[in-house]
DNA sequence: TAGATTGTTAATCGATTAACAATC
DNA sequence: TAGATTGTTAATCGATTAACAATC
């Protein structure tokens, strides 16, 4: 019934190992993906600042996590190093990459343009990692129609034309909590198989969806666990 | 070297369980920890709308979880549930907000008052959740001074200073990836024990911080692994 | 008592870490 | 060849799921 949720707020669950691209037989582990995109950040990094070869310590380092992991989630991949040397930054990246399927742009669709909605639709970082913002909904009248980050507000009668339209296949949602299952529901039924939500709220989606959760108060609480002094 | 690096993105790492509250001997799971905000959130909701009783059945679904799994995640808190009845709505939500940390208030102060930074100082769900905003920083001389969400902003030199004056544990970061270790040292140094940061910025802290961080971007991305069809 | 539901103990499964063999 | 580094195989550890006993 529930598809795969992939992440409640910040754990991965679901299937936890998923079939692999292109060549290879075998399959990526949940935990591995998560990281992926990651090490794909500091390959593009290295790679603009004109790095050719990295090892997998200097690229662990760059990423976060220890060497050790790292060659452990690349050898999912494929055996792209060269033993003694290290990897070949350009190579790797186009393979991190391609595993992920980002190497063709992905469409996506944002509903919700409050405070959290226009700061996303302003973000910059889609289009260096692979996203192309093509559509944004609200359900305020007064915001239909005007332009925001450079796309008309559309309405939400105009969700599955949309999506349609322009073939997005992830759909952000940045709505009021109360809305959220609904307006899942719409991008779900509009042809979307990922949904990114911001809304503080468990949403059901079918099998074939995917859905990650970022919930700030919910990261917040976390950390507050930690922090606290544990009373005797 | 590395602290509590307890979420790359979006997945618990670090320290696997960490000592328990109160009178509880044991220790919580780290994933069962990542999971209370739900839990709490769910019984929140239960609460406003009247509920007294509530079985692990009906609050694994409110939260999206299975009840198996809810049962015992709230089983590492202790017994508080009653057979052949379920949990007293009010007494669980009191249980875990305790464990978690949170039935006083933490300050938090946020750095960087761009897009995100002011999507974040407008949202409304700390309070509820146990958070206060108390401070504001941004580099920015035009920014400085302003008030912002009800807050003066202030400079990145009074930082240290309005971190001692407001006993801030918490420190959210939503500046430039390329400042983002700097600001985070100054937090550190500071005094903070916890960050949460929105840069795409592996973030190096020392043993006793915790740092989690949410990246959009990765989060699509991982998105975009499971929508692609993979190529024969 | 019978039915419902919790909470513990055991079994399975996945993820991480360690050891080491392969090879550049 | 010797040194460096990858990538695989095995060992450990944690998290989830299943089975069932406890008890309201």
């Amino acid at each position: 019934m529930t598809g795969r949720v992939v992440a409640r707020s910040p754990l991965v669950g679901g299937p936890t190992s998923v079939p692999a691209t292109s060549g290879t037989a075998t399959s990526v582990p949940a935990a591995t993906v998560s990281r992926l995109p990651g090490y794909l950040h500091a390959l593009d990094g290295l790679h603009a600042n004109g790095t050719a070869v990295v090892t997998s310590q200097e690229l662990a380092r760059a990423a976060g996590v220890t060497s050790v992991q790292l060659r452990k989630d690349l050898s999912f991949l494929g055996s792209y190093g060269r033993r003694g040397v290290g990897y070949d930054v350009e190579h790797l990246r186009h393979q991190v990459a391609d595993v992920l399927g980002v190497r063709e742009p992905h469409s996506v669709v944002l509903v919700g343009l409050g405070n959290l909605g226009h700061a996303l639709a302003h973000y910059g970082g889609f289009a260096d990692r692979g996203f192309t913002l093509v559509g944004l909904v609200d359900a305020d009248p007064a915001l239909v129609g005007t332009e925001v980050a450079g796309l008309v507000v559309e309405p939400p009668e105009r969700l599955a034309e949309l999506v349609g339209r322009t073939g997005a296949t992830i759909g952000v949602i940045a709505t009021p909590a109360g809305v959220a299952q609904d307006v899942c529901d719409a991008l779900v039924a509009a042809g979307v198989t990922g949904v990114l939500t911001f809304a503080p709220r468990a949403l059901r989606v079918p099998a074939h969806v995917d859905v990650r959760a970022v919930d700030v108060a919910s990261e917040l609480q976390i950390l507050a666990f930690h922090a606290r002094r544990p009373r005797a």
